[in-house]
DNA sequence: TGACAACTTGTACAAATGTACGAACAATAG
DNA sequence: CTATTGTTCGTACATTTGTACAAGTTGTCA
């Protein structure tokens, strides 16, 4: 059970922990080696965005040599989850299926997005019926 | 066209500007009236808010008699439009078939949501023959 | 062992955000 | 016309956020 309450994250909290999670563990550097380059923020900066999630419980650090390697401590899905959430319940009340109807009609879904989505339809629709 | 390049809105800001949606059109103390019973914050606070949506371009105010009657200048759909977008990237980059199947699993979807789901799906596919 | 390079830590600071008080002002009742 | 009441406006302030410099620390190579 990871810590229900963890202090929520800013954006651009949000943005290095999803580097770092596509890393999987790594140092200050490797994160800033991970930002797209039109994104150039100063290793400083990244630095403190690492202390801030790691104060917020996001993530903890180990000494390797004189660097600090980083992992994440909070599960990706369990983040994406709250954080969704929040967005759900900001925007729409917390009743997802507006913003899924607007998902499916702004974007352009390609055929095999819809395939997905008929495939969970269909699960949804088994499981009920199980029940 | 409305303004393409309003400034973000903050969670707070945001919330007002769903309530005015909600009512259309009011003043302060229509807002505070709409806010929900766990959520009280001071008249004044919600008067800065607009104040702030106003300066954002969001909101326009007439007066009526000694009152301010604001207004929503931004469409609703079109700010949903660029929050879930700007949200999409942020934890997405950019992709929203992830966040898709991600309200279709942990949201507890019930028959009817379903069945919209499905004839968007179907409306996608017959479109698509079309084309 | 001492100099160098790589890293971290402390600190800073401007902007944005959430929140709200108190003074000024307008409408209205008497 | 004045006192009262409802409203706005200016202002304030703590906190969070985004950003980063400079000084200190630690490991490493000669």
């Amino acid at each position: 059970m990871t810590d229900k309450s963890q202090p929520a994250l800013s954006p651009a909290e949000t943005e290095i922990l999803r580097l770092l999670w596509r890393v999987e563990s790594g140092t200050v550097q490797d994160v800033c080696r991970e930002l797209p380059p039109d994104r150039q923020i100063a290793y400083a900066t990244v630095q403190t965005l690492l202390r801030r999630l790691e104060q917020k419980g996001y993530v903890k650090h180990q000494r390797r040599g004189k660097a600090h390697v980083f992992t994440p401590t909070a599960r990706r899905d369990e983040v994406i989850k709250r954080t969704v959430g929040d967005f759900v319940d900001r925007l729409f009340d917390g009743d997802p299926l507006p913003l899924m109807l607007h998902l499916a009609e702004k974007s352009r879904l390609n055929d095999k997005d819809v395939d997905s989505l008929r495939k969970l339809i269909d699960k949804y629709e088994t499981d009920k019926k199980g029940e």
